[in-house]
DNA sequence: GTCTATAATGTGATAGAC
DNA sequence: GTCTATCACATTATAGAC
């Protein structure tokens, strides 16, 4: 049945993203994530011939899950303050509704940089045009207009996406170092990261 | 002879270090990493008798390059600005030498936070006196004396870790969505990094 | 201390019945 | 589509000669 077949696959690739997401590519096993899914381990290569189109699937899905949003914010035509603090929000609160993605995604893109750039390309369909001027474009529009100092645009994007993803993708160092490790209050501490962060920025720049 | 097997175990070890770093735990191969010291797998487990154990000799020597220099620092009797200008110049020093370091820590330690907590205390004695505390301290003391503007010094503890450290854990993310692969470029920008943090930072909370 | 050979197990993938 | 059984190979680890 159409359905049925639906519903397998979904519940393959829902244990996979588990699976993956915490084990990586080189830890995950094809039983365990056949466990999770409650199927036979031969289902998943009838779903998905391999080890390595199952990890595209399942890194193609967690990709989905945060870039055409991000993409989208970074490119729109709006002032930059706004542009910081609207990036932030959104780029926070998706990340903790989905925190494995980053630090999955950081890793695996370490571990095998051409290999993932081709399932961006395939998710996102191409990469030219790169999101990253329009946040540059804002920024120069605000430091020729003197409503800003003058700061290396690079910097100050890589400032902002650092305090937006390394709290989520380093939460277990941090909370080992600095923290209880009481999930709620870094929880906590995260939802204040929403308006925190933008505040943080457009204080050191504004002029 | 003496000599000779101090060599061995270090050719050994920097070996493991290079695919360790890479690999990580669970993707490192031992035949790998006794090809890289050109010697037999055989004497890998003469050395260190387990992967496990091995990993836990890399773990702790690369942790010690990072650690004891980071907490001197954050518990040093200085002002806070001195504080964090030292802190972010030293940490991004260190890691622009050991790049890998940052995602390795931060990796492992998300895929096993007891087993590498208890390497961690094996590296540095104990985990009970937090060095966060020490950079708390120092932030209230600068907020009664009215110098800086009123911020949750966790808050401004994880920009600061942030800004430092997901440069270069997410280095290869970075340079895959906004940068050119140019490896000089990224490499100068890392360093005109070790003095824009402290001031944009400080330009934030400074009254 | 260093090597060769091999054991013991884990793991991705396939064949074939139903 | 889903299962059982099994292959083929990779990988950690050890035994034993030198």
């Amino acid at each position: 049945m159409a359905i049925l077949q639906h519903e397998t696959e979904t519940k393959i690739l829902d244990a996979a993203e588990k699976v993956f997401f915490n084990k990586g590519m080189s830890g995950a096993r094809m039983q365990e994530i056949a466990d999770k899914a409650k199927i036979n381990k031969s289902l998943l290569h009838y779903y998905y011939r391999s080890k390595e189109k199952l990890f595209r699937a399942v890194f193609k899905s967690a990709f989905k899950k945060f870039a055409p949003k991000t993409i989208m914010i970074l490119v729109e035509n709006i002032p930059l303050f706004e542009k910081i603090e609207k990036f932030s929000s959104s780029y926070i609160d998706i990340f903790i509704k989905h925190p494995s993605i980053p630090l999955f995604v950081i890793y695996e893109l370490n571990r095998n940089p051409k290999g993932i750039v081709n399932i961006i390309v395939d998710a996102i369909g191409t990469m030219e045009k790169n999101p990253v001027q329009g946040f540059k474009k804002s920024v120069y529009d605000e430091i020729k207009k003197g409503t800003i100092i003058e700061i290396d645009p690079r910097q100050l994007f890589v400032n902002m996406l650092s305090m937006c993803i390394f709290p989520i993708a380093g939460r277990v160092m941090i909370e080992t170092i600095g923290f209880d490790r009481n999930k709620e209050e870094y929880n906590k501490f995260l939802k204040e990261r929403k308006t925190e962060v933008s505040k943080f920025i457009i204080n050191s720049i504004k002029k």
